[in-house]
DNA sequence: GTAGTGTTACTCGGATAAATATTGTCCGAGTGACATCGG
DNA sequence: CCGATGTCACTCGGACAATATTTATCCGAGTAACACTAC
């Protein structure tokens, strides 16, 4: 029972992605030096929410990454299940059959009761990450943390932020 | 998010204690035969429910483990905990202040909302768990469960239990 | 001045090692039961 | 026949390898921007 390192650094890159304008990338690498990681392995992860359809990636000079739909349709439930992988965490190995005594293959049709409970429990995890949308989290940083910090961060996606050839900065 | 293959073992071995009367004992090993897994790996797994006051430990012959206390006072969450550690799954490393601009430490008084929604899905995990008592998960399997397998499990406990001496078989 | 073209620098992507956690195995310490011996 | 005692077998407990997973790193493929040249 234990996440994985990337899950978080997944988590901030798609929040800090948030604060792209349009069509706009940001590249690996400068995600990798805001938040200290190793660029070569935050990219591993970036692939990992890229293959799992909630990011886009743009190869080439001006490239990078952007979110591939709206905040409000990308949850930490998808952003979970692409690092960790869609397998549940409790994997029931019916080692209930597997002793010396083994039984008909009937008498074990009905389910695991420990396996039920444990995906009930499971169900209700995935449940409360699918409620957590990646909009309301943006809003509640912008809502509740330190100014300076949110002038920070903007500040560091203005900077690094590459716009697309057909989009048109709108601002400055 | 993977959890360690043992806690599986360790809850079949939990409702299997159950069974036993009074203040008898169930070696481990005879729990590893019935399950198919190694002796020596269960115990270790068993040592740490011990260690967690979940079961209690008997050495010398007709030693053994039982329940440390009524199975209406054993959640699934104890179990879990005491195989997986207590720490939580997702732990914040706060890499938001990781970055080369670090902020001045009153910039990150607040807490982070990713590590916040995290702590929620993870609260609501084990709230589940522990509203699943290993009572329940017995009386379910009584219930349910093929009469065969539950006939062979009680057969099995029977040949294997090893009653205290200061206890005295009241059936047969 | 403008269009075409070659180079270049920058990006992501996957294949490749190191580190860590998990899984599995072994041998030793401790303890109560059992058999034996003496009364 | 009954009790004390020594031996023994059985238990758990912790220390020691093998494997799998996670973490970290490197190098290559691809692409669009940029500079240069020709018209």
């Amino acid at each position: 029972m234990k996440l994985s390192e990337g899950v978080e650094a997944a988590i901030h890159c798609a929040a800090m992605l948030a604060g792209v304008e349009g069509q706009g990338t940001l590249p690996g690498a400068a995600m990798a030096e805001a938040f200290g990681l190793s660029p070569s392995y935050l990219l591993k992860h970036l692939n990992a929410l890229t293959a799992a359809g909630i990011l886009e990636s743009v190869p080439g000079p001006a490239g990078g990454y952007r979110l591939a739909r709206a905040t409000e349709r990308i949850t930490l439930l998808d952003i979970v299940l692409a690092i960790e992988g869609r397998d549940p965490a409790f994997r029931c190995g019916e080692i209930r059959q597997c002793g010396p005594a083994r039984l008909d293959a009937s008498a074990y049709a009905k389910p695991c009761g420990i396996n039920v409970a444990m995906q009930k429990a499971e169900r209700a995890y995935r449940a409360a990450l699918a409620e957590a949308r990646l909009s309301d989290i943006v809003a509640k940083h912008m809502r509740d943390a330190d100014p300076r910090s949110v002038a920070a961060n903007r500040a560091f996606v203005e900077r690094h932020q590459r716009p697309q050839k057909s989009t048109k900065q709108t601002e400055r």
